[in-house]
DNA sequence: GCCAACGTTGGC
DNA sequence: GCCAACGTTGGC
């Protein structure tokens, strides 16, 4: 298996908690994903030392805000066992958890938020299969390539 | 706040 | 295993 470096978007929206947010705490797991395929590249794609990008959705100028690395391995989401949680999920129980998260690192802000909207403009870089950009995608965590990382952190 | 696109659930 | 109904995401 490569040992090298991979790297990662995950959304979250600003208002739950923000790029701000991770700054002040330093390190925090990623609860609260509950779809499939955002788990699985979390529970079976993401070793300690990955790359993030901390994309801010569903606000008022959506855009890759800051850096960030994945500081676990995968282990169950807590939140899916706590009946007063959000999160909570009635299928899934110790034995047999549903849902994996990893802890995230702050890495640093980006000088500037890049918005969506520039985002939108590198297509044709990216690739049609981008998750942020490809139609109808919705993913929370999705792989980006070393490409992919290097072209977006030009716009910064 | 609207709504298109998508994922999940559950009856049959 | 189909698919209608429902819930969620997230840009606008």
């Amino acid at each position: 298996m490569s040992t090298r470096k991979r790297y990662w978007m995950m959304k979250s929206e600003p208002d739950a908690f923000s790029i701000d947010d991770l700054e002040r705490v330093s390190t925090e797991p990623w609860n609260g994903v509950r779809n499939y395929q955002a788990r699985n590249f979390m529970r079976d794609g993401m070793r300690v030392g990955d790359g993030v990008m901390i994309y801010h959705s569903n606000c008022k100028v959506p855009g890759i805000a800051g850096l960030a690395t994945v500081a676990s391995a995968a282990y169950p989401d807590s939140t899916q066992l706590d009946p007063k949680s959000h999160y909570f999920d009635p299928k899934a129980t110790p034995e047999t958890p549903r849902w994996f998260l990893v802890d995230v690192a702050f890495e640093r802000k980006l000088k500037r938020l890049i918005p969506l909207e520039e985002i939108k403009q590198q297509t044709d870089e990216l690739g049609e299969g981008f998750a942020l950009t490809a139609k109808g995608s919705r993913l929370s965590v999705f792989p980006v390539t070393a490409a992919q990382w290097k072209l977006l952190l030009s716009l910064e």
